[in-house]
DNA sequence: CGTGGACATCGACAACGATCAATGTTACCG
DNA sequence: CGGTAACATTGATCGTTGTCGATGTCCACG
């Protein structure tokens, strides 16, 4: 194939040479922004844990005292990462007596992750 | 096949009366572990805007000259989210001449939202 | 009332991470 | 051979964050 170098398909007004065409457009920046803001609440180990124990729960309701007792971390601790989750709004909490009860918010893990397959 | 419903409803070695019965297991400490490092490197604004425009060309390939033009960070910084991003399993790095192209790793991103909405 | 239990908040500290300027490395070109 | 362009690496800075001990708040129960 000899390298006649006629490419002249369209006077492509590319930066450079090295680029090749876009099929659709980028995400928005603030797009990026809101979902790194998501996924930073969840990109932590115990967080993923405490929404994967409410989950598991019958009711999808978990108590604190139930965290503490699966997690090998302080009270004050579990507390911070609940009160991330429920920022972020993954969570939700309702206080019934004594005891502080966080459940899921329904359909806000599977939103993040349709958005982020659609990256 | 036998049923898997062998689940003893009596007497559950509850710790506490605020708690309810499990519905199923909660995830593995190193399975979060995984999942969260996965997370932790998609969670940055500029990363995902990275992914997002090397998936928009047709090819889904981009250069770094196509990430420094639409990026407002320094090159070094963007090397750097590069890196982050290869080394977590999201991009691919192929050198070509003076170029530098990075695609994306089919599937890898659909494999954690997956994980992330069965948590 | 007062006491204890469940949980939240505060303050502090150490580790991490995003960013940039400077420099290094490699390939292409005259 | 220089020289330049593209990209990676290094070193330093500085805000962010995960963690804990100490303390505060609220509720239930003698």
């Amino acid at each position: 194939m000899t390298s006649t170098q006629t490419l002249p398909l369209t006077d492509i007004t590319q930066a450079d040479a090295c680029s090749s065409p876009l099929a659709r457009a980028a995400i928005a920046p603030d797009h990026a922004d809101a979902l790194a803001r998501s996924l930073k609440a969840l990109a932590d180990p115990a967080r993923l844990r405490i929404l994967s124990i409410v989950s598991a729960h019958t009711d999808q309701e978990a108590c604190v005292c139930d965290l503490t007792d699966q997690l090998t971390l302080s009270q004050p601790t579990i507390s911070h990462h609940l009160k991330v989750l429920v920022e972020a709004g993954f969570l939700s909490r309702a206080k019934r007596g004594t005891w502080s009860y966080y459940s899921l918010v329904p359909g806000s893990l599977n939103a993040v992750a349709g958005v982020l397959a659609a990256v």
